[in-house]
DNA sequence: GCCAAGAATTGGAACGATCCAGAGGGATTG
DNA sequence: CAATCCCTCTGGATCGTTCCAATTCTTGGC
């Protein structure tokens, strides 16, 4: 019924411009402008005309040209980096699909782009350090490929921040800066210390009083503000975090190690992990032992993992309100873009527990 | 030491342009465009002078001057749908990161959006269904936004496939057109029927004779395809698959479910599952029954997903190679842009069986 | 030393949108 | 009734690049 998407576009092989526009409902360029961009400065019957013109020829802005003039392309940039298989991170993926849906609502679209260089490959050297921190975004900046970036927490911070807000690019963190407390960019981030601290008052009422820290090296900032939670909330219910903490790599087989020497030594009957991943790895060793868990010992994890979602018998999880997240972050790059004023520069929100049969 | 990439940006609070840029080598605009387009047509002195000067000043071409121009933008755009949670589909996030790498080495960038409905709705109204499928890339086409698509293969074929070929769309699908035998679009697949051959031959090399299918339902055209695997290697080794076969949705809970009718009537020593997610569900009934995996029973999944290898004792899963799909997708894209032959319109890759301890 | 042919370089036009200043017309006002 | 204002609409200039045709410089052959 509709004359549908393709009508018009043949007209000479070449997709409808504003002139032709124009030309079809008998006003200048300007006008039909004004009538996508400006509505209310019409006559509602020459809108009305020009919208017709528009429908029937099946016009779109062509967006090069759009960019070109007004110097922003509403593409937000975003770096992927390579993750590291068997580390159960679909963290990112998960809010990749939330700011792909936040973006779209207020009028972007996501770009996507890689470092191009192997991460962990120079990680000691501060200079490749440096240059890979910075790789891909400076050449987006300089052609002004994107608006604004969304720069992601890595696991020691935002070596990004520093350069881009050197640079007066717009962007906005998801991730606190933990190592720079003068920066005043803007960010979004979630409340892990809050959230283990749920994990572990779950726990508590579940009528456990040795409960175990698996957590990431000391100098991740993330995993040290995850432990505080542990270590308050332990201290908070009156119990003693005495040795029953480990700390090491974020991998499966690190979270299996740890738990065989606690299960050893320490006794103790549950286990927060500081992620899916070294929880997994709990669950491991647990299988080792023939332990069953959330029977005989209880693990909780944190990030809501698919893993954590359908590997038996179901991996008690903190879960990061990441749809939240992606809306929060648009929103402020938004008010970034339109150069309004933003009230507070940080946001932090509070994840949430969502209980399985490990515990 | 070197002047540093935001060198001579600021000389007038705005970006160099091709006319700086020439200006201070002392030549034209256009010699400074081919000297970056097309560095043979200059004398080797010219185009050193042009490229020092190119270096002081810290200039990269305007992409949206540039894409008005030449009618593209390099960019790729890609859809990703909203994911029912729970259903373990990482695969599309490990292939999209490979999807970033392989552009980027052929100069292009991806760029996400999402169909703006909830995926699921109007599963049942023909004509919504047709207008979700082609949701979002209409307008990314008519406003020039992007130079072509690669779509992925959804639960029942590719719905955009046939719009966006009438319509003279470039695009690579990640998927065979199952339903079009008519389709000249280029496309690449992985053979899920020879993956699930490998795993049935696995499992007979084990010593298993009743093998259990646990798959999607009949309208999935991949389904049919693995279940095939399934049935021709059961033959093909003697076997019989009478009565040993389920099929329902993609969850968790099917999985679980099948498996548990499964076992009480046909007495299956070992398990396939169409998906990673499906055979996680099997994981689930053995956990129920007290049966260990791998000792007691043996269970293979599909996509190797980070549950299959996380989850205890680690899943046997065939896995397909989405890095090699990715990068034959952006070749074929690249041909496709660049009008270049395409011998073979259609590439059909082998996956691979990662063992673990299930089976 | 001259001419033709090729190599190297140049200036103007075009891509398709928005910005800007101004023109035309009707209503309001003193 | 003329002056003023506002509402609506218009045409030219511009964003920064590449295409195209034309111009200038080199080179080699006779």
């Amino acid at each position: 019924m509709s004359p549908g998407p393709t009508a018009g576009v043949r007209r000479n092989g070449r997709a409808p411009t504003l002139a032709t526009v124009a030309r079809e409902a008998g006003v200048s360029r300007q006008t039909v402008s004004n009538a996508l961009n400006s509505p209310h400065l019409l006559r509602p019957e020459t809108l009305d005309r020009v919208r017709r013109a528009v429908e029937t020829l099946g016009y779109s802005p062509n967006r090069a040209a759009r960019n070109l003039r007004t110097r922003s392309s509403h593409l937000i940039g975003l770096r992927v980096d390579r993750v590291v298989e068997g580390t159960a991170n679909a963290t990112m993926d998960r809010f990749l699909h939330s700011l792909v849906e936040s973006s779209k609502d207020a009028g972007y679209h996501v770009l996507l782009f890689s470092s191009g260089v192997d991460a962990g490959e120079g990680a000691e050297h501060g200079d490749l350090d440096e240059s890979l921190a910075i790789a891909g975004y400076d050449d987006l900046l300089r052609s002004t490929a994107v608006d604004a970036f969304v720069i992601t927490d890595t696991y020691r911070g935002n070596p990004q921040a520093g350069w881009l807000e050197e640079r007066g690019a717009p962007f906005v963190a998801f991730g606190r800066p933990w190592d720079e407390p003068s920066a005043s960019h803007p960010w979004v981030d979630v409340d892990g210390r809050t959230g283990v601290m749920l994990a572990v008052d779950h726990l508590v009422d579940r009528g456990h009083e040795r409960i175990a820290w698996v957590g990431w090296q000391k100098s991740s900032f993330i995993g040290e503000d995850r432990r505080t939670g542990w270590a308050d909330a332990m201290h908070g219910h009156g119990l003693s975090t005495s040795r029953l903490s480990a700390r090491g790599d974020d991998t499966v087989d690190f979270g299996r190690r740890a738990a065989h020497a606690l299960l050893e030594n320490e006794k103790p009957t549950a286990f927060v992990g500081v992620s899916d991943t070294v929880a997994m790895g709990v669950l491991h060793a647990l299988d080792d032992l023939g332990l069953a868990p959330g029977r005989d010992i209880a693990v909780v994890g944190f990030d809501d993992s698919i893993a954590a979602q359908v590997a038996p018998p179901g991996l008690t999880s903190v879960r990061q309100p990441l749809e939240q997240v992606a809306v929060d972050i648009v929103n402020l790059l938004d008010k970034l873009l339109s150069h309004k004023p933003i009230e507070e520069p940080g946001l932090l929100l509070a994840p949430t527990l969502v209980v399985r049969g490990s515990s």
